[in-house]
RNA sequence: GGGAGGUUACCCGAGUGGCCAAAGGGGACAGACUGUAAAUCUGUUGCGCAAGCUUCGAAGGUUCGAAUCCUUCACCUCCCA
């Protein structure tokens, strides 16, 4: 454990430290225990929270005990930081159903069964469910001034604002994760919290709780938010949000998500995401730099990210599929296959009729399967050279889809241009 | 209530009787280039294979012929009360 937080200094992952001068030398001493915690607002991680998942997955590594924290008691409330508005509540059934989809991925990163620094899952909400109101104001209400929590960073943009500013229940928050630490010190020996660098508030908070309730020294430590060149979070693309889960995003469209991730930003990516080692991460700065036609640094962050949140089953699924969405033959996929590259492509189910006799135009095909607004716009499309069938540019106008043309049990696949697909299946 | 101007295709916008399926720009879509990037260049951009058909706020009218002229209606902007 020796090098992790030169190590993570390296990466550039260390934001704020609680103790500049002995924090890593705290480290060192002996095996601790450290926690973060997750916004159980949907029921699935996303890519904005691989970065936290990595540091617990990477102290674990280096022979730290991680907990990971599932706020099923604090997602009720909502945590102002970082939040220009107030936030909708969920339903209590709803979090139970997300803390219980997230613990399930959670275990792809951290090690459950490990001995002596296993993991642990926690949910704030067994702990807190049941805490009466009376008694938190009176242990840990009592400990908060006021006036330090009107002065932290979260609660400061809020109150300037004009449109809603801040309810009560969300000023409170902040004691909510203060307690969060306190009781893990109590339960688990847990004296250190991460988190990105919005959370240092609530971090701070946590520690002064400890402190006052005579519970002893913690620690705290961010890292800086993982955002790209353009200031916004990683993660959110033109569909939406990229998921963990692999029914809301493929492992295709997730190992897309990073061969598409800008230069300026990949390095970083690299740094914060992988488990590279530090002479390989130099090297492919260096193939950037030197060769950056061949993207080696966007295909190992892909390829390490899709293998550990898909598995090698997901990798060589997603590295199939981007063979075949970028022109391989197809003739010989299996249904099965198909349907799974395919998935989110939009089909369109005919039937076997329209294929006997001469079979169906290929401009008729096209608007059947939503490449085209009119058969003239398919025309024009094929006269330009951008229909293909099965992969296979099909240039004549008077082309027409026949039964050769089924693949995989009755299927046949339309593109347009480079990459815009569209399905048939004939039944 | 009085007066002036406007409404054109996905968006902006030119078009004042035939040469108008409608300039130009943006966007979008293809192609080339490239790194699945950015930029650039080329082509296309109402429907139809075609003859042709339907479009210029809506309805009606004048005319051989209307985006264009007339009438009514709807909506928008501005000016005066």
């Amino acid at each position: 454990m020796s090098n992790l937080f030169s190590d993570l200094n390296w990466r550039g992952l260390v934001h704020q430290t609680t103790d500049e001068k002995n924090f890593g030398s705290w480290l060192n001493e002996e095996k601790r225990t450290l926690y973060i915690g997750f916004d159980p607002t949907a029921d699935s991680l996303h890519v904005g929270s691989l970065l936290q998942l990595m540091m617990l997955r990477r102290y674990q590594q280096a022979g730290h005990r991680p907990i990971a924290l599932v706020g099923g008691a604090t997602g009720m409330i909502g945590d102002p930081s970082g939040k220009s508005q107030e936030r909708n509540l969920l339903s209590e059934e709803a979090l139970q159903h997300n803390v219980e989809s997230l613990k399930v991925q959670m275990a792809r990163f951290l090690d459950f069964e490990s001995g002596d620094n296993s993991a642990i899952l926690v949910n704030n909400y067994d702990w807190m469910g049941g805490l009466s109101y009376l008694h938190f104001l009176r242990d840990v209400g009592k400990h908060f001034p006021v006036n330090v929590m009107m002065a932290k960073e979260s609660v400061k943009n809020r109150l300037g604002r004009e449109d809603g500013g801040l309810s009560y229940t969300e000023f409170s928050y902040m004691l909510l994760q203060a307690y969060d630490f306190v009781h893990l010190q109590k339960e688990y020996d847990c004296q250190l919290q991460c988190g990105g660098s919005d959370q240092w508030g609530n971090i701070t908070a946590g520690i002064d709780l400890g402190r006052r309730m005579g519970g002893g020294q913690l620690y705290g430590m961010t890292c800086p938010l993982l955002t790209n060149s353009e200031g916004a979070k990683m993660g959110k693309t033109e569909q939406g949000t990229v998921w963990l889960d692999r029914t809301k995003t493929s492992p295709y469209a997730f190992y897309q998500y990073w061969i598409n991730v800008a230069d300026v930003d990949v390095g970083r990516c690299l740094r914060f995401l992988t488990e590279l080692n530090q002479e390989e991460i130099v090297a492919l700065d260096a193939s950037r730099e030197n060769e950056p036609y061949r993207r080696e640094s966007q295909k190992r962050l892909a390829q390490e990210m899709t293998e550990l949140v898909h598995g090698k089953d997901g990798l060589s699924g997603a590295l199939r599929a981007t063979e075949v969405f970028f022109g391989a033959e197809i003739n010989d996929l299996s249904e099965e296959e198909l349907r799974e590259i395919f998935a989110e492509v939009p089909s369109q189910e005919l039937s076997k009729e329209e294929l006997s006799g001469e079979g169906l135009e290929l401009t008729m095909a096209m608007v059947e399967a939503g490449l085209a607004k009119s058969k003239g716009e398919a025309r024009r499309i094929i006269s330009q050279g951008g229909a293909y069938v099965n992969n296979r540019r099909v240039a004549e106008q008077e082309a027409r889809v026949t039964g050769d043309h089924l693949i995989a049990g009755g299927t046949v696949i339309l593109r347009s241009g480079k990459k815009k697909y569209g399905l048939l299946r004939f039944v």
